[in-house]
DNA sequence: ATTCGTGCGTGTGTTAGCGCACATAAATAA
DNA sequence: TTATTTATGTGCGCTAACACACGCACGAAT
């Protein structure tokens, strides 16, 4: 059994997973492992971001938070990315809220550190630089998403989405959490997961959701998921998918 | 008169603008004067992009087509950017098409080029990382406008986001590319135009919208057109708008 | 065991935007 | 001038999603 706060377990994450070993040694002793519960803000809109994080089994949802409270989700970042691409891009901070859309456990980096490795080029840079397009493609797709498909469909992305980013087919979530993120009422929410759960492709029980059919799910969805995936497996050279890869 | 083909044209482009003077020296030899025809496509999703564009008086509209051919924009570059970021972020290519919105100029440079001088690092590299977020902070605004606002409330973005690359008031543009560029229907942005009309903010003629009350769009826009406005001025430290800078 | 908070199901009425179908009008070509 | 294309205005029925309002059920706490 390896210790919880072996730094080895940030291998989990595919752009640690990626490094070059002496990229890893250098990164190795600078990664401090942290875990957070639901709900729990990593930074807000405009916060100066003081670290990035390098998940392993938890999952970040990129929240847009209007004047007014309304939400959308713009992104989600599991064990196949990192949250503060802000860090090396140059801006420091985002409009959008991180937070956690699934409990577990990361390893986080202080920004300094980031852009002084970040910095010096090689396969660190690449990859972050090369994750950055795969997230900016999948903002896109939200984008083309919100606005030109059904609720049902995209409560189908999001749940592929969380799925492929969790070792669970169990997302703990209620259908007002996941009305956030998709920027829609709760009753809709509630809707679309009773008729995906009539075509048994998930089951519904009081505050978590089950995935039964994952290549239902998968016929069932828009096109805007597979876009994404293929474009993380081309760019991040890897699968995220369990069916894509 | 500045000859046509004068490469210090090229310095109506924010970014080429913002270069050091010995990065310009080593540029601009690189730099091949272009210009285009609304409508024309710069390259298609999934094209290897040849040449990344500075433009100086053009306007470019990122377009994502779905498998049925519905279109919906995703963001738009004028002389504030560059289009094509994923040579520099490493992917080569996008999921979306780069297509005119509105005719005139701008700058190419061949993409080994583009990546040789990103590769040593110094102001160039910083200005298209920095451009690289603010391109990523429009595109979450879309996704988010998308899922929350009226049409009439995106269209007064649209225009103005158009307005702020342009000289002219009048935007060359009829209501059915605007409908492909909002993926809404034709007759959408008709009466939404008609609405903006009455209100004596443009006004509509065959072909073309002029803007009559640039105050009173900004009253009328949603908060996004604010927001990635000042992102905009905060990361690359000028204003595109002409209220905001 | 009862109470209470939270999550879910459901109904009613309203509205924004869609698809379709034309009518009109302005530009362009013959 | 006349004909033809292209752009815009408008009407009608339809549907997805909305806002609001409950009722119910599960589960934890007392």
């Amino acid at each position: 059994m390896i210790a919880p706060d072996n730094p080895n377990l940030a291998l989990k994450n595919y752009l640690i997973a990626a490094l070059h070993t002496d990229e890893f040694a250098r990164l190795e002793p600078l990664l401090e492992p942290v875990s957070f519960k639901l709900g729990q803000v990593l930074f807000e809109s405009g916060d100066k971001q003081e670290y990035a994080y390098f998940p392993t089994t938890l999952i970040v949802s990129l929240l847009y938070v209007m004047e007014r409270g309304a939400t959308a989700e713009i992104g989600v970042v599991g064990n196949d990315g990192i949250i503060g691409v802000a860090l090396f891009l140059g801006g420091e901070t985002t409009t959008s809220r991180a937070i956690i859309q699934s409990a577990g456990a990361a390893f986080r980096i202080k920004a300094t550190d980031l852009q002084a490795e970040f910095a010096r080029g090689r396969v660190f840079q690449k990859m972050l630089l090369r994750y950055a397009q795969a997230l900016l493609t999948q903002i896109s797709q939200t984008a083309v998403c919100n606005r030109l498909h059904t609720v049902e469909q995209q409560l189908c992305r999001w749940l592929l989405l969380s799925h492929d980013r969790l070792d669970s087919d169990k997302l703990v979530m209620t259908h007002d959490l996941i009305s956030n993120m998709l920027g829609v009422r709760r009753e809709g929410v509630t809707l679309a997961a009773k008729k995906l759960a009539e075509k048994k492709l998930i089951k519904n029980v009081r505050g978590s959701i089950t995935l039964l059919d994952r290549q239902g799910l998968e016929a069932a969805v828009c096109e805007c998921y597979g876009v994404v995936n293929t474009e993380y497996n081309r760019l991040l050279s890897r699968g995220i998918s369990r069916t894509f890869r």
